[in-house]
Parts: structure tokens; C-alpha cells; sequence
DNA sequence: CTGTTAGCGCTTTCAC
DNA sequence: GTGAAAGCGCTAACAG
């Protein structure tokens, strides 16, 4: 076949310097409809067209603008992920997973870090002008659900690590009643009675739920549920310790909020010359990547914290296509051993 | 006829039901282009025009469509960041800072995490084809700058954490060389002289440079240098830990590439019922979170982390400015002192 | 000062 | 099967 090469060169200068569809179309001598409709293969047009269009685009490097396909078509398969503090190493975790399922669906993450719920509206805004398709939030900035259904308007939602509190959104969460009582069967198993637990901050849905699963397998065991409040971090597990210590019957078990308090509870005891687990046994939850680099190793309660990530991805994937059913997606969780508990 | 569209969305169906310039426009009583220029503020108009347009807006929440500007405007207000690791603790605290200076720009972070050439190419592609104006890659993925450089074309770039290998590139790096050499007269001053290095991963030019730095300054005070490699992470410390100790003449200290193999290095110092910092010194590299958390604490050089992100942030801004100029900023480091380093 | 017009790069009718 | 043209929401000449 005969190449008609045509002003290649001069369509180049237009735009940024890189190649557009009109230059692919001017190259293979067809229209820059005909060209749309070849690089996404469907609608009427013929194989030969489609393989040819497709050599010049390979070797011209094309890559079409997302920006104006967005804008052409209302869409621009990317999401928002919003987290609270991406600091703490249970979100980048999280992130992680949700970031590699993206990118298998072919869709950008565009992340944000909130800071409080003033920020997080904003934030949420400037995301929804950037066109995302759907938004991933994990945990809830806001006072109510419906503030953030507001915040984000009519785009899919899914909430992550929030069940309780979030009323009409689909979500994804791991079985926070079940994972504390894991904990709590694994110390009683080890002959302990006096077991303590160091919550997270009071009124979030995530430390009820851990607290009542404490609560309900204590008193299966006719044991009397001892708690001791916390804040989901190193110091606040530290505090609450020395002052379950401190008290009257001191515990000889622990189980905590997550693994920063864990870790803060296991320094403090270290700190007073103490040892862990013989002193004092202690059992983490999520088991972020920390949980196996201190010393002794951090017995927990393992979420799979990436799995959190992909299955709100694909959660979300599911309402961008079409299904607009609330689902409520409960992933598993189970004990690691690790070396912070022992026999009483 | 001018009231039929060809497509029957109307403008309020479009998008997804937020209001757009038109319906400014429409509802203040002027034409778009007046909307537009009262919404940015310039050109010639009217200050009541201004005022009247504003007020408009603001009752019907309007926020411009990005997508749309960005497509006018070429350009974005957006930069992609290439992290090669999310979970390393490392990159989140960089990330924060990036982000929170971007934010502060108006601009809004890409993030991509990369495993690897190959993932990095077509990641940066991805980047690209969505329109960011400028990238900021953390660390180089690949075998040379050139490669980097021909990934990202012909936009801004920033590197951060490499200095040696890239060329006719801005870079934002601490001084690796000084802030070894600090952590060596810290053990010196404690009397230490077995004082060995855990490398990172060798042929990279942070290893080298902070090998450098180690072996000058034990050199100068008439020391052997003593190297084990090493490769970034907890494990490789605690193995190089071992080959070291077990080897002759075993040190009394350890400088070590960064905190995640101070880490190991203690943990396996620990697990062989050693004591730090009695039987061995460890001076970390970073103050990631982790070193506060770990006990005792890891005495460590800090690089301010969050810095180095939010100065490639500016140091792009800089360069979307107009500016090609190349710099290479350097950030200082200094010595954390906490627990992991006590007398000879 | 304001409106009209022409695009940014792409997709998608609607004719031919 | 293909091309011409409209349009996504916005900005920026250029007239008036």
C-alpha cells in the first residue's frame, strides 16, 4: 500500500509537542472519527482500518489524553481514596491495596490525606472537580454518613473500616466483634483471667465493636470485662497501661485497640523494668508491618489491611458498573502469634 | 434550530448534576465568557460584574469543572509522584509532606507506587496521558537519568533521594556523606573505635555516599573501616548483624544505611539475649516513626522526610514557574540521640 | 466592559 | 465503513 505521508510535522507543533489523534489520523489517512473508533475497536468499522490505524499509533507512541476523553465522556476512571492520616502505617497499607487493584482495572487513584472534617470536605470537592469516578473514603471524617454522602454527591461511594455508623453506603470492614473475642479466647487459652483491654477513642463505631466482642467473651468466661481508654496510638497505649497497672488487680493480659497501642503498652512495661510476655502478655490488632519489627514480635489480630484496599476497589468498580445495591463486605480476621503472649 | 441539541443530555444532566459555568452565566444574566473572567478575577471586567457572578456562584456551590480547564489551559495543576514503595515507611512520611505542600498550591498529587523499570515506564506514561504538569520521582527506577528523563518527555522533573547518578536534573537530597560522618564522631566521642557499617544495597549512590562518609571519618581518627552489605531492610540488618559479630574482631558499634536495618540489626542482637545498647551501639539513618517506636528508641541521623517532599514541591513549582535552571538542593541532617547508643 | 467565536483532544451521532 | 460536525466545560483571543 501506498503511504501518503502528509504534514506529519506540522500537526507535531500543535498541542504540547505530543502526538494527538489528529496526527495518527492524518498518518494513516483516515479521519480522526475513523481513528477514535479503531484504537477503541468497536463500532462499524473494518479490521483492515483497525490494524492499520493501530500500527501508526504504536509507532507514533500515541497515547490518548485522558483529559479529553474525560471531559468527552463524562468519566475519567480514576478514584478518589481518601485516608485520614497516611503517617500511620495502617493506611499505606491500605492504600497499597487498593492502588494495585486500580491500576488493574486501568483507573488512577487520586489520594488525599484529611485533616479533620473542614479539610476533608474540601478535599473532597476539589476531587470531585477533578472528575473522579467514585470515591473510596476510609473511615468517616465527618459527624454523620450523611454528611459525607453529602460531600460527595451523587458519585459512588464506598466507606471502609466504618460499618455501624454509615447508614445506605456500601462498605468494607473486617468483623471487629469477632477479632477482639479471637484475642480474648487466645489469652484465656493461655490460663490468664485477669485480662484487660486498652480501647480506641470512645464513640467510634470501630472501638464499640472491638469492645463489645471483649466484653461478650469475658463474660462467657464469667469473667468481669475491665476497660481502660485509649486512642489508636503509641503514647495513649502507654498511658492506659501504667494506669491499668497501677490500679487495683493489676492485669496479667492486655488486649488493645491496634498495634500502636500495643506497642505503647509493651514499651511502658519494658520502661518500669518490666518483661513481655512474662509480666505482662499482650495482644495488637491489625498487625500493620510494625507488629513483626519490634521486639519481642507483636501477637495480634491480623486484618488483611491491602485486601481492605482491592476489596473497596472492586466494591466500587461493581456500582461504577451500574449495580447501585448496598452491599456491607465483611472480611475475615485471625490470630498471629507472635512473641508477646505467654502461660500466665 | 438552535435550541435542538444533538446530544439530548442537557447541561444540567451533564457531569452529574452540578452546576457548571453556564448555569452561572445563565442565572447572574451574562455570558459565559463574562462568568469566566469574573470567576478568575482578570482581565477587563467590571467590579460589580465581579461581585454579582461571585455571589451567583457561590449560592449554586459552583466549582469549575478541572477536567475542562485543564484541557483549556493545558495544564493541570496537578503533579504525579512516583514512590518505588508505599509500605516502606519512608515514603508515606515524604508523601505527606509533598502533598501538604502541593496542597498549598492548589495543586493535587498523583501517586503512583512503582515495582520496578517496567512498572515505572507505563506508570509515568499513565501520568502523562491524565496531564500532570510536572513529576516528582522519588528514588530512579531505572538504570540511568536518561531513561527517566525520556519517560516523563519533556515536563518538569524533580528527583528526590538521588544525587550522583542524575544529570541536568533538579534534585532534593540530604547530605548523606555528612550526616555518616556524624554518626560516626557520635560513637567516637562514646569511645567506641570497633565502630563497623551496614551498607545499603551497593552500586547505589546513597550507599556510596554514606560509605564515604563513614570511612573519611574513620580514617581520619586512624580507624580500619569495616564493611558489611546490607539492602535496606530489616532482614538484611540482622543478617549483616551476625556476619559481623560472628566475624573477627567483632565491633562495638554500628552505623548502619538506614533505620529498617538498625531495626534488624538490634532485634537480632536481642534474639541472640545480647543487650543493646551494653553489648552493641546502633545508629540508625532516617528517623522514620519506627525508630520512636521501637525499644529502646533507635538513636538515628534525621533527614526531615516531610521536607524533602514538600521542597521537590517547590523546587517544581519553581520549574513550572519558568525557571529551568537546575539546582540541587541539599537538606542538613542531625544526630536523634535515644537509646540505642551508650558508652564503650 | 462585555459578548461572540474558536478552540483544547476526544467521542459519538448522523448522513452518506 | 467512513467522514463531517457537534459537543463535553472552560478559557482566551478579538471585536464591539
Amino acid at each position: 500500500m501506498l503511504l501518503v505521508r502528509n504534514r506529519l510535522r506540522t500537526t507535531f507543533e500543535s498541542g504540547s509537542g505530543v502526538t494527538n489523534i489528529r496526527d495518527i489520523a492524518a498518518e494513516a489517512g483516515v479521519s480522526v472519527a475513523t481513528a477514535s473508533r479503531a484504537m477503541a475497536g468497536k463500532g462499524r468499522i473494518s479490521a483492515a482500518t483497525v490494524e492499520r490505524v493501530r500500527a501508526v499509533a504504536e509507532r507514533l507512541q500515541f497515547r490518548p489524553n485522558e483529559i479529553a476523553r474525560s471531559l468527552s465522556l463524562g468519566r475519567s476512571q480514576s478514584v478518589g481514596l481518601l485516608v485520614p492520616d497516611i503517617t500511620n502505617p495502617f493506611f499505606p497499607e491500605l492504600m497499597a491495596g487498593a492502588e494495585r487493584a486500580a491500576k488493574a482495572q486501568g483507573r488512577t487513584v487520586l489520594l488525599t490525606a484529611s485533616l479533620g472534617a473542614e479539610s476533608a470536605r474540601e478535599d473532597l470537592r476539589v476531587l470531585c472537580a477533578r472528575g473522579v469516578d467514585g470515591f473510596i473514603v476510609v473511615g468517616n471524617p465527618f459527624e454523620s454518613s450523611g454528611e459525607l454522602r453529602e460531600a460527595v454527591g451523587s458519585r459512588p461511594l464506598v466507606v471502609v473500616d466504618r460499618a455501624q455508623s454509615v447508614t445506605g453506603i456500601s462498605t468494607v470492614v473486617t468483623d471487629h466483634v469477632a477479632g477482639a473475642a479471637i484475642a480474648v479466647r487466645h489469652l484465656l487459652g493461655l490460663g490468664h483471667s485477669r485480662i484487660a483491654h486498652i480501647s480506641g477513642p470512645p464513640g467510634l463505631d470501630v472501638t464499640d465493636l472491638r469492645i463489645a466482642g471483649y466484653s461478650r467473651e469475658m463474660r462467657a468466661a464469667g469473667l468481669e470485662p475491665r476497660i481502660a481508654d485509649g486512642e489508636f496510638t503509641v503514647d495513649s497505649g502507654a498511658e492506659a497501661i501504667i494506669r491499668l497497672l497501677d490500679g487495683p488487680h493489676p492485669p496479667t493480659a492486655v488486649t488493645t485497640a491496634n498495634d500502636l497501642a500495643a506497642v505503647g503498652a509493651m514499651n511502658a512495661v519494658i520502661a518500669r523494668g518490666g518483661h513481655v510476655p512474662r509480666d505482662l502478655s499482650i495482644v495488637g490488632y491489625d498487625d500493620i508491618v510494625l507488629a513483626r519489627l519490634v521486639h519481642p514480635g507483636l501477637t495480634t489480630i491480623a486484618q488483611t489491611i491491602g485486601d481492605l484496599g482491592s476489596c473497596a476497589v472492586e466494591e466500587l468498580d461493581r456500582q461504577l458498573s451500574g449495580d447501585t445495591e448496598v452491599r456491607r463486605r465483611s472480611l475475615g480476621t485471625r490470630l498471629v502469634e507472635r512473641g508477646t503472649t505467654a502461660a500466665a
